[in-house]
DNA sequence: GTCTATAACCGGATAGAC
DNA sequence: GTCTATCCGGTTATAGAC
């Protein structure tokens, strides 16, 4: 109940603007809309949220939450690689649908480089580390072994592989997201495959080279 | 010399709006800037461009031009895959280097559902298509045999990677590039070595389930 | 029917008074 | 912290000129 006046009203004017986010997207929700359903000043809007992007920021912490809270017990259930894969990208598809009609404009800031949904954004962004931090339990409960060297990158690398999912559902108007949950099939197993045949000696150097380069593309996060 | 005074005005529009893009970005530059510049009413330059999108897709047409351009005399020497792919993309890095301040604003279209440069963008677009058409040469005039199933999707597959390439040297802060140049070169090494990989026996149930992915990824193109 | 201009709208963002 | 008044730039409506 410490909750200052000051964080009363910031949090009213989050909770109007998602909702009206979801009811009629990211785009057709104007800073004035949000003002009056919040009953303050555009101006006081403002005070609070610096920009209209920076409301989109707590947009994408809700969906984030939303989508461990969704993956969790999927997980709990799941001990196979390809299982633990599977479920957390079918949590995500869950947790972001309600959201489809408006994507294009709500996702468009994953190529942003201001934005933590673009993958090459520099470190220091709890969202995506935090994503990350999903995709290593999902590996580490796993009944795969999975090379040390490798387990490193993995997070980093599977959270690129969820956003380029997002990008791709975002163009899917398949009935029931049936196309990308067709793609999402796919590429956990061959994901899973290629872990596993990481270990393969035959394909040892080619392996080391791509670990390396996965170690170089990283200080651009800095 | 058929040009009518309205395709001549149309073409003074898009010269000053490319120059002045160059010289303040896309941002910075606004169309009451353009229309004055190119002595003509703002309303007027509406009447030619619908949005000022449309301008910067004039923008993408004359980068992938000036890439042709450079690509092709690079290409004449080269014959081996590596070399190709190498020259192809560091043609590229030269002709983008010029916006490099602005890329962030400039490209940031790569995500939008409705521009081309976006991978996921449905088929029918022309810049797209000529860069893949450019990967093709790069390929068919390498010394380095490529499997038929595989060389029918890797234009495209490399048209994305080039994409891919794109959106880390936005994020490339070094000095000359550096970085970037460097990601260039393992990648174009690994993508070689993978190509080559690709006939093994011992990869060919992991190489049939790659290709299915892929062919199934296209549709959405439409 | 092709072209051009002026005025206005709309929404994100800012200034500055209280 | 809150407001009102403005700015600014993309976009549109619309009227008229060639």
């Amino acid at each position: 109940m410490a909750a200052s006046k000051g964080e009363r009203t910031k949090e009213r004017i989050v909770e109007v603007a998602l909702e009206l986010f979801r009811e009629h997207g990211y785009d057709a929700t104007t800073m004035r809309m949000v003002a009056e359903a919040a009953g303050v000043s555009l101006g006081n809007a403002y005070y609070y949220f610096a920009s209209k992007d920076l409301l989109l920021q707590a947009f994408y912490r809700e969906v984030h939450e939303a989508h461990v809270a969704a993956a969790r017990p999927l997980l709990a259930a799941e001990r196979t690689l390809v299982g633990r894969l599977r479920a957390v990208m079918l949590a995500k598809l869950e947790v972001i649908e309600p959201y489809h009609r408006f994507s294009a404009l709500m996702f468009r800031s994953a190529a942003d480089p201001e934005s933590p949904l673009n993958p090459f954004h520099p470190a220091g962004d709890d969202i995506r580390r935090e994503g990350e931090q999903l995709f290593a339990e999902a590996l580490a409960g796993s009944s795969t072994k999975v090379p040390k060297a490798l387990a490193a990158e993995l997070p980093n690398l599977l959270w690129t592989y969820s956003m380029g999912i997002v990008l791709y559902w975002i163009h899917d108007r398949t009935e029931g997201r049936e196309r990308t949950r067709k793609v999402i099939e796919r590429t956990v197993e061959l994901i899973a495959s290629a872990i596993k045949l990481s270990s393969n000696p035959l394909l040892r150097p080619f392996q080391s080279k791509v670990l390396a380069l996965v170690r170089d593309l990283q200080p651009l996060r800095e």
